[in-house]
DNA sequence: CATTAGCAGTCGGTAGACTCGACTGCTACC
DNA sequence: GGTAGCAGTCGAGTCTACCGACTGCTAATG
């Protein structure tokens, strides 16, 4: 083993061993848990090395090594491949799967209590954005007199509803609601699309009403954030410098639309892990957060995600995130099931 | 004034003080902030009293007092009164309820952020009881060929639906639809609805599934908590003992039934305020709940509440809930919308 | 009898001094 | 390049002393 090798050993170890006690990690732990060959002063110097590098960094003079957030990054990408989640785990996540039953909002809500139980750390769910989704579906239904309710189904699987104020019945709620679906259908729901005349004022009003409510309602509902696990966040206080820390992050959560736009963003340039400072969100400065999309029909259909501490077990929540999104794009792939 | 009238003044103003400054209230400040025609020394003696009496205490010998539960309930109950919200805040909440388009399950949790904002502290939103609720219709209507969505309207405005996978259609829906419709119309949704065949199996097996689906379901989502302002429960942190009990309390929120049940446990009782200790729940030893029920058409249709640490501007809290379960009453008056 | 002034007593919190021990960095040597 | 060993650094914990914020009590007063 060489002495670049080596280091990149001893950095390893670091990074697992601060994972694990989170404490700073002395030379002389690094020799005893993982036998290099070498002393602890050597394992020192490459310390010292690495430090110059910017993969580790001194709390202070006489303290052991902590891993900057670059180090973090070097153990992802280097450390991190192929790791399968632990057979109780694997068999948590199939067992959830298997008995579900729910309908798609309360499966994304759950999904993410799911994925906050096996890291222990926060977990957030993400719905596809409503630019993506196509319409299968549209139609206009009454329910009650002087009621009609506006039925969407999107390509994910989601039905999306709006009750809307109208007398139309028989034949002219038919018109509207052919209309509607011509509008709609195949399409996205962008508050953009082309209505066709029906001839019928009334439908016409009908048919413009029910358009708008959903284009207008359904950007806000795609653009929703499934949170769970976040009292794991206030249990891990420590991890973070103030208590005023933990509630803007709590803030932001529940602000959801910040948290969604990053997720997206993170994506789209196709990264899986944003480690404390890669965030651009203040917030999250001490943060990072283990991304994977889940697909429908191999078309992206929204993200799973864990948010904890930069000090993460990312083996085990990269392993997590794979899983989950896995098995939840395969239950969303019969239609609304 | 008489003793017994100033001992409770002096009450008041340790409660008011303790609330303001989160520090133990010394006599002299009882003076200072409030002209009693008394010296501290009486005050001091009145303190004496009233700790005895079992409504102040001392956290330690050489401090000042602060309220215990029975204090705060004292307070509660004698100095509460009619207090209405300051002009800004009542704008606020007109304005929100004005302004708002949102359906059902939106506006209620974005009620529960208002009020959280309003008040500074966390809030929930609790919906009615299933079995309070009636469906005013209920019908089965294809969505695109091998689905059919079944939709129920509930009496509080709120439109259940539920995705079914079925082939029928035409004149076989509408029977089963029918059958639908007269097997939940004007009960509850309690999962016990008595179904009449129609004489075609078919249509029997969808409706047995259709009514099975939407009781099962209706009971988790009437369950559902809003829970607004969760950071504040972080930023509140000194007032509770330990970081572990934020994320106990979290946890709490998060499970949703524990604090449904409680709430409604409270309100059958007719409690609008619970103090401290008199909760039954661990969590809550160091918390206040402040609730008001909100009515649909003279009927109570659920619940908004304010959470937070025992040391609370009740008033402030009670006027607060006050005012948006009337403004979300009103608004939830027409149907649906 | 209620009220008051004043004084002694209690206790939490803070600051400073000191020690312990967990590390590192360095140097001399192999 | 690797190692042994020693000097140096600094955080954390402990102890002490002290300050100041209150109270409780007592004796005096209207």
């Amino acid at each position: 083993m060489d002495a670049a090798q080596r280091r990149a050993t001893v950095l390893k170890t670091v990074v697992e061993e601060y994972v694990r006690t989170a404490a700073p990690v002395a030379s002389q732990t690094v020799t005893e848990s993982r036998d290099l060959g070498v002393s602890s002063a050597t394992v020192r110097n490459d310390m010292t090395q690495l430090e110059r590098e910017g993969y580790l960094t001194q709390p202070h003079t006489s303290a052991g090594r902590i891993p900057t957030d670059l180090g973090y990054r070097y153990f992802v990408d280097h450390f991190t491949a192929a790791g399968g989640l632990p057979v109780g785990q694997r068999r948590a996540v199939a067992d959830f799967f298997a008995s579900t039953h729910r309908a798609l909002e309360d499966l994304l809500h759950e999904t993410s209590q799911l994925l906050a139980k096996l890291t222990s750390h926060a977990a957030v769910v993400v719905g596809p954005d409503a630019d993506a989704v196509r319409v299968r579906t549209a139609q206009l239904v009454a329910i009650e007199p002087g009621t009609v309710l506006a039925v969407v189904v999107l390509g994910n699987g989601t039905v999306e509803r709006e009750v809307l104020r109208s007398d139309l019945e028989g034949e002219q709620l038919n018109r509207a609601s052919a209309a509607f679906d011509a509008a709609l259908r195949g399409g996205t729901l962008a508050p953009n699309a082309t209505l066709t005349p029906t001839g019928d004022p009334d439908a016409d009003a009908l048919l413009a009403a029910a358009v708008h409510a959903v284009t207008t309602r359904a950007r806000h509902v795609s653009d929703h954030l499934y949170v769970g696990g976040v009292s794991r966040l206030a249990a891990e206080q420590d991890a973070f410098a103030t208590t005023a820390t933990t509630a803007r992050l709590l803030e932001m959560l529940e602000e959801q639309v910040v948290v969604v736009s990053l997720v997206r963003d993170l994506l789209d340039h196709g990264v899986n892990v944003s480690i404390g400072s890669e965030n651009d969100v203040d917030e999250l400065r001490d943060c990072s957060i283990v991304l994977a999309p889940y697909e429908v029909e191999g078309a992206l259909a929204g993200t799973v995600g864990v948010l904890g501490p930069t000090r993460m077990d990312y083996a085990q929540a990269l392993a997590a995130v794979a899983a989950v999104s896995q098995q939840l794009g395969r239950l969303l792939l019969p239609p609304a099931r």
